[in-house]
DNA sequence: CATGAATGAGGCTTCATTCAT
DNA sequence: CATGAATGAAGCCTCATTCAT
């Protein structure tokens, strides 16, 4: 049945495009992409039929494993705070670790290629993060506010701690704390 | 490096660039950006050398723009969390009444063609804000964490409060202030 | 060279060309073909080596049909302005009946991928027009001419007029006439 | 006030196009016809922004040439059939001495992105052809028919004639004289 | 200096054909 | 043999930048 698609070469490709795209910026190109992932050209568009198309799944596929990386291992029960703080520790580790990703990431949050439904699968695959986000201000002084105001205050938090972490690499984990205290002082 | 003749081509440049980056992204040609400021094609070349250069005086300019306007008319004495939010509203209502400048900040701000010593320069723009941040949490919790991420974090705020602000625009008011008793509560 | 298994996959591909080249011209990819077809990309390429191969066999195929439909059913016997006639008014039919048929075919008559042997199989198909034509001028004015030339004119006549037979459907019937007797008079 | 459009550059790229075109069919590359006109890749594209543009700019102007060439030196008084020889005598000699043209216009008259409009255009430059034929068939046996059907049966005789001729150069002189006493013969 | 034509290096994508399964 | 993924050479067109006028 000829040869299949390969999950491989699609993984590949996937995550060649991070690697140049966050050396190149949104400008790199496809065939970069295709020569870094070590497939031919024209193979990269049997994967994914337009240059937007990748640019899409990447954005849904980071986001949705960067809000996995933040739930992953959270303790079921037990302490609201502690949950929220093993959340955020999470969170950050990711981006500490893949920093290609989260900046690729970034890109990615102001590009015009991304449609209003990738972005919408980037909402849903917050919902975990959301729903924690949520139990942690229920009593707290944003009570009242939209809860994707909130999330929107975590992740611009969560960008500038990391950024200042990147910064300041020495104090990293300094910083990592004052970030939760400040965030947690704004929505508890 | 003779000043070239007309400060108003200049400028007519540099606001177009911002309509056009601003609704067509960073990819914007320069020939579109030219025929916006009502400029020929070459033309735009012997004000800004290189689209980099431009993009680069864009960068500081509307930085120093906007930190101007954020500081505009703040009331020399008093309160302290008075001229924070003073400084809190106007840098708001400046994102507000200039979309497309806010827009193409955003963009740059992820560009890789704004050097260390244009980011220094926007840095260097927000002085003042950073002092008057400094005053406010020099007795707050967060007195022992150095001003950099203080003002990353006064930066994601404000970016996440207009971004909400524009998604929900009914209730703007409402969210400015709650987004200001949010990051009073963490810096103060 | 055997021959392929299934001579019904054959002609799927070739009704499929003629389908597909029709609505996109020569520059239809064989894989629109073969999708056309029902059949997959590369079988295209067991049945027919090259995408030309496919052409000429087409550009052949056609012709004979076309030849065929214009002398089926013709009167063995009998006046041969009638027999003239009716070879008309045949392969007139068969344009009206086939026009995608008829519209790659007149793609194939101007496409530089058609062999010398390719036209010439095709001037072979029309043998039998050519010698019924030869039968109407042998005591007309055309006598002296080569018959090559008056069967060029037969062809250009019959394009010109289902052109227009196509473009004022209203009088197709009409044209057909009128068509029929400009050419007697040319020949006869 | 700049280097203004060269009509030169234009003239040399549709002339160019014409030669490739007739050497290679419709599928000729734009660079190609650059490089053969002795302009850059580019620049082909500040005369002609698009290759259909260029396609169909030169139907026009090749239909619009031969219809010119075919009414040239035409004797305003005299004989109608001694104006329609004229004619029929200059349109040929104008395939032949131009092959190259005539060629590239077959190509032009079955492709698809030829618009509706360059059509209209083709039959305006084709106005004084039409009123010739008028003149000749007001009182013979097509003078019923409509005059689009006359044209396009002269078109096709042409063709022929030339196509024959082309085969057949030896005896060009007698084909060109058959062919017209065929067309006299249908239409007057 | 202003203008806008000229340049040519890429960029994205398509496609005929090959080849692993 | 059938399948459809793989390949990489083009193709069309865009664009920053240069340069003739």
């Amino acid at each position: 049945m000829a040869r299949p698609r390969s999950d491989d070469k699609r993984a590949a490709i996937i995550s060649a495009a991070v690697r140049v795209i966050a050396a190149e910026g949104l400008g790199a190109a496809t065939a970069a992409i295709a020569k870094e992932a070590g497939v031919s050209n024209g193979s990269l568009f049997t994967y994914f039929e337009t240059k937007a198309e990748l640019l899409n799944h990447l954005y849904v596929e980071l986001k949705t494993e960067m809000a996995a990386a933040a739930m992953v291992g959270l303790p079921a029960t037990g302490d609201i705070r502690k949950q929220a703080f093993h959340m955020w520790t999470h969170r950050l580790r990711w981006a500490a670790s893949f920093p290609q990703k989260r900046r690729t990431l970034v890109h990615l949050g102001v590009c015009d290629d991304i449609t209003p439904a990738s972005r919408a699968a980037g909402h849903r695959a917050m919902a975990g993060v959301a729903a924690l986000l949520e139990r942690c201000r229920e009593n707290g002084s944003m009570r009242g506010t939209p809860l994707g105001f909130v999330v929107a205050i975590l992740n611009a938090m969560t960008d500038a701690t990391t950024d200042f972490m990147i910064q300041d690499p020495a104090h990293a984990e300094k910083h990592r704390k004052t970030g939760f205290e400040a965030l947690w002082r704004m929505i508890a």
